[in-house]
DNA sequence: AGTCATAATGGCATCGTTTTCGGTCAATTG
DNA sequence: CAATTGACCGAAAACGATGCCATTATGACT
C-alpha cells in the first residue's frame, strides 16, 4: 500500500480510502490510485483490514459430506451470492463425529469468519449452545430450529404432492421405504414421512411404510419386503433417491416392468435420476445455498435480524417410472 | 488474548509463546495459561497472527464445478490433508469465463491464502502467467506442466488397461465415444483417446471414434451413431461415466441387453455407475486431493520445492455390464 | 476583501498477534 | 563463595490496514 501511496504521490490514508470507495476523494486523485494500484497489482490484505474493521470478508460453510451432488450444489448457490458480495467461502467438512468435536472444541471460524451456515449437519441442542460461543452471525439449513435462521426445504409438501400424484394416477397400494431414525431422527425424514402418511390418510387409504437403511441396500431390502408381500403395491414412493435407485435395481432383477407393473417416485433429484428417468422431487440445492446466503449478509448487514426462517418449495419431476396402475391385478 | 494473559498473570509474550507451542515456557505456566484459554474459549486470530507472520494459515482451492461429485470428493481428501496440518480451506468457484477473468484480474488469494490448488481448470498459458502474480506456491491438477507442481491422473494408463480388458474378453470390434475438444483441447480427453488408440493397433484392430458432445446427450447420440452402423461394435468405451450413461440409455430403449450384445466401459466412477453396475475406471478422487495437499504443504516447508509432478494410478472396477462377446452375430 | 462552509487530504493511534531483545533468578561450576 | 550459564519471562516494536481528527485548499457569499 505504501508502494501505491508513494507512485501516485498521496497519503496511504488516501489510497485506503480510494480502494474502500469511501468518500472525500477528488475523482482524478482516485482514478491515479486506482491505476497505480492496478499496475502494481495490488490488493488489500483481508488480514490487515480486517483486524481493525473487525470484519473477516469470509463466510464458513459447514458440511457433513462433500461427495454427493446436493451438498456441491447448495455450496454452489451460496458462493455464488458470496462473492457477488465480495466475501470468500471457507469450507468445513465434519466427517466423522470426532472431527465434530474437536471443531465445536476449537470453533475455528470464531474471528476468523463473519458468519457461519450449516449445511445439513442436524445439531443437537448442546451444539448449537456450543457454537452461539463463535460469536457471529449462524445460519442453518436442512433443519428447522425455533428463533434461529434457517433455511428449510418443504419435505412435507415434497412427500405429499408425490403421494396425491400416484393417487391421481389411480393408484391405490401406495407403499413407503424409508429409513429408521439412526441419528435420533433426523428432522427431513420425520416430515417425508408425515407428508406421505397424511395424503394416505386425507384420502381414506391406509398407510404401507417399512423401514430399512439408508442408501442403495435399504431400497433393495424395502423393495424385496414389498414384493414377497401376498398383495404387493402398485406404487412406491422412496425417502430418497438413492433408496429409489436401490429399489429399481432390485425391481429390475426380478423382471418387473417400471412403470406398467410397478410406479416409483424418489426424492431429491440425484444425478443418476436422471440417467434413469425417475419420477422424484427436487428440492433445488442452489436455490437452498443461495436463500442462506442472502440470510447472512442480511444478518451481516442487520445484526439483529435474526431468527428468519425460508422455506424452499419442492417441485415434482414427472419422468418415465410413474404411470396409471395396469387394472390388471399381478405383477410382470 | 489479554484476558487470558490477566486471568494467569503472565504477560502476552508467554500466551503467545503457549499458545503457539513455542520453546521456553515452563510446564505448570504453559498447562494454566492452556486451562484459562479453554475456559474463555479463546482461540487465537488467524488475521492478527498472519500479519505478523506473514502466513495467512488458509489454502485456496480453485475449480470450476462443485456439484460433479468428482470435485467434491477431490476437495474432501484436499479439506482433510489441510485441516490435519491446521490450515483452512478457502473455496472459489469460477463457473464462466467471466468469473474467471475477474479472478485472474483480482487474484484474492494474493496475500490471503498461503498457496492456491487449481482443480481441472486447464489454463492457458497466458492465464499461468498472471496467476503467478499471486505470489504463494501454486499447484495444479488435471493437467501436466512442466517446472509446476502438478498432480495428475494416468488417464492413457486408464483406457489403455480398459481397453485391454474388452480385448481380453474377446472383443475386437471395440468402439470409443469421445468428446471434441470444445476447450481447444482438454489434456485428460487427448489421453484417454491416446490410451484406447494404442491399445487397439498395439492388438491389431482398427480404432473406431466417434466424437460428440459431452454429457448424457453426447452419450446417446454416440451410441446412436454405432448402432446404426452395417456392422455394430461388440464393446464400447466411453470417454466418461457420464457419456457411458448416456449410451446405457440409448440401448435400454433400443432394447439392446447390456451386457450380453454390448459391452459398456465407462471412466471416473461416477456416483451412478455404481447403482447401474457399470464397468468403469476409478481415478481415486480423493488421493488427487490428498496428493495435491501434500504437494502445497511441501512447498510451504521447502519454498525450493516446486516443480513435482505426482502421477496417480487408475483402477479398473469389474462390474456387471462387461462381458464376453456372443459367439452369434447380431444384436438383440 | 474578508468570512465561512465544504471538500480533500495527511497524521497518527489502533486492531491482535509475533518476535526480538534484554532482564531476572536459580542452578551449576571452578 | 563468586562467576557463569541457562531457562524463563516481560517490554516493546513491528505487521498492514482503517478511522478519527486536524489541516489545508477551494469557492461562495456577505
Amino acid at each position: 500500500m505504501r508502494d501505491v501511496a508513494r507512485r501516485t504521490g498521496v497519503s496511504l490514508s488516501t489510497v485506503s480510502r480510494v480502494l474502500r470507495d469511501a468518500p472525500g476523494v477528488a475523482p482524478h486523485v482516485r482514478e491515479r490510485v486506482r491505476a497505480a494500484a492496478e499496475e502494481l497489482s495490488y490488493v488489500v490484505s483481508r488480514n490487515a483490514s480486517g483486524l481493525v474493521t473487525g470484519r473477516t470478508g469470509r463466510v464458513a460453510a459447514v458440511l457433513p459430506r462433500l461427495g454427493p451432488w446436493y451438498f456441491g450444489t447448495v455450496l454452489s448457490g451460496l458462493g455464488d451470492v458470496l462473492s457477488e458480495a465480495g466475501l470468500d467461502l471457507l469450507v468445513y467438512r465434519l466427517g466423522s463425529q470426532e472431527a465434530r468435536d474437536t471443531w465445536l472444541r476449537d470453533l475455528p471460524p470464531r474471528r476468523n469468519a463473519d458468519a457461519v451456515i450449516t449445511l445439513s449437519m442436524d445439531l443437537t441442542e448442546d451444539e448449537y449452545r456450543r457454537m452461539d460461543r463463535i460469536g457471529v452471525p449462524l445460519v442453518f439449513t436442512g433443519q428447522r430450529v425455533p428463533g434461529r435462521s434457517c433455511v428449510h426445504v418443504d419435505n412435507r409438501a415434497g412427500t405429499l404432492g408425490a403421494t396425491r400424484h400416484l393417487l391421481n394416477l389411480g393408484h391405490s397400494r401406495i407403499a413407503y421405504i424409508g429409513t429408521h431414525g439412526e441419528h435420533g431422527g433426523k428432522e427431513s425424514v420425520v416430515e417425508r414421512l408425515s407428508g406421505y402418511t397424511e395424503a394416505m390418510i386425507e384420502s381414506g387409504h391406509t398407510p404401507w411404510h417399512v423401514a430399512k437403511s439408508a442408501g442403495h441396500r435399504g431400497g433393495e431390502h424395502g423393495m424385496g419386503e414389498l414384493l414377497s408381500a401376498a398383495d404387493p403395491p402398485t406404487a412406491v414412493l422412496a425417502e430418497t433417491d438413492e433408496i429409489a435407485l436401490g429399489a429399481l435395481r432390485s425391481l429390475r432383477r426380478a423382471g418387473v416392468p417400471v412403470p406398467e407393473a410397478i410406479s416409483l417416485v424418489g426424492f431429491d433429484n440425484h444425478e443418476a435420476a436422471a440417467v434413469l428417468d425417475l419420477t422424484t422431487v427436487d428440492q433445488e440445492p442452489r436455490r437452498i445455498g443461495a436463500e442462506a446466503g442472502r440470510l447472512a449478509l442480511e444478518a451481516l448487514r442487520e445484526p439483529a435480524s435474526t431468527g428468519t426462517h425460508v422455506c424452499t418449495p419442492t417441485q415434482l419431476l414427472l419422468r418415465r417410472s410413474t404411470a396409471a396402475p395396469r387394472s390388471t391385478r399381478g405383477l410382470s
